[in-house]
DNA sequence: TTTACCACCTGCGGGC
DNA sequence: TGCCCGCAGGTGGTAA
């Protein structure tokens, strides 16, 4: 579920209680999410004094003062809450309120901020795993991820290049992510719409080949009104604490609301709001994923 | 090498 | 009301 808006939302929410903080208590409540957690997992992370707290496409990554790095991936349903410690439980319980969904709480940190940090995640298809930062850049997970797309180095220049010779979908090539690292389903549909291309259009188009530039390629004025779209969406959908639809909030348990700024997601059957446009959403399947779109505008 | 598809796990909503 | 089925925002692995 969780997209790069939803995952800074959670590195906004998660910085105070984190940065400068020492985890005095680390609880893995099984043995695996995604994959088994390592052998010295805790060990590891128990009695270490997080010195910065940052997002890498879909992963947050806590620095330790050890030279470790925590790596976390929400996978598609998972959450993390900050709560107050109960002041009646023993140094290294976590007494809480529990709902239904606790049962999938599944990893828990006591910070010396005073705070209790609770990953919840029903699907488990969320992850964390501890590396040292030296080794960091050879990590399998990181290695191929390409530009961040509020970064400086993602321009139409570096998509275009990046899309050269690809004869798959457009929407295909946004969701791969050593093109451009941290978009997901919900905002590839919303910035192709607002960009007005078609998410069947084949990547390649974004390129032009002919004059020389580095790369052999020039972008289009597509590609410019991609990544321009790709900017505005995201940077909408941070301000808005992301999108909350079925798992998604905020560390303070607050929702989201930039599902209510959706142009296309989840709106199959209405009209596109494209101004003149009078359009009607449609979706359909692709690549195994729901694409929401307006044929009428997106070309 | 590139592309498409499957599996992972659980909860939810719709249909019967 | 309860059961069953399809679907869901991600991603690694595998087959073509």
């Amino acid at each position: 579920m969780p997209e790069l808006p939803e995952v800074e939302t959670v590195r906004r929410g998660l910085q105070p209680v984190m940065e400068g903080a020492k985890i005095l208590v680390a609880e893995a409540r099984r043995p695996d999410l995604r994959f088994p957690f390592q052998p010295d997992f805790v060990a590891r992370l128990q009695g270490q004094v997080v010195t910065g707290l940052g997002r890498r496409a879909k992963y947050l990554m806590a620095d330790l003062a050890s030279g470790d790095v925590l790596l976390m991936h929400l996978g598609m349903s998972g959450s993390f809450r900050v709560i107050k410690p109960d002041n009646e439980a023993a140094p290294g319980e976590f007494h809480y309120p529990r709902g239904k969904d606790s049962t999938h709480d599944h990893v828990l940190f006591r910070m010396s901020s005073g705070a209790d940090i609770v990953f919840n995640d029903p699907r488990r298809f969320g992850y964390m795993k501890v590396i040292a930062r030296k080794v960091l850049e050879d990590e399998p997970l990181l290695r191929d991820l390409g530009p961040e797309p509020l970064g400086n180095e993602f321009d139409a220049a570096m998509l275009a290049r990046s899309c050269e010779g690809k004869t798959t979908s457009l929407k295909a090539a946004l969701l791969d992510q050593r093109v451009v690292a941290g978009l997901g389903n919900i905002y590839v549909c919303e910035a192709l719409h607002r960009s007005h291309l078609s998410p069947r259009r084949i990547a390649a188009t974004l390129a032009t080949k002919g004059r020389k530039s580095v790369g052999g390629s020039e972008p289009t004025d597509h590609a410019k009104r991609l990544v321009s779209a790709i900017h505005t969406v995201l940077n909408d959908a941070i301000k808005a604490g992301g999108s909350s639809l079925r798992d998604h909030r905020q560390t303070s348990g607050e929702l989201g609301y930039f599902q209510h700024s959706f142009k296309v997601y989840d709106r199959e059957g209405e009209t596109c709001k494209t101004p003149g446009c009078g359009g009607t959403i449609k979706r359909f399947t692709q690549n195994g994923r729901s694409t929401f779109w307006c044929a009428k505008c997106q070309k």
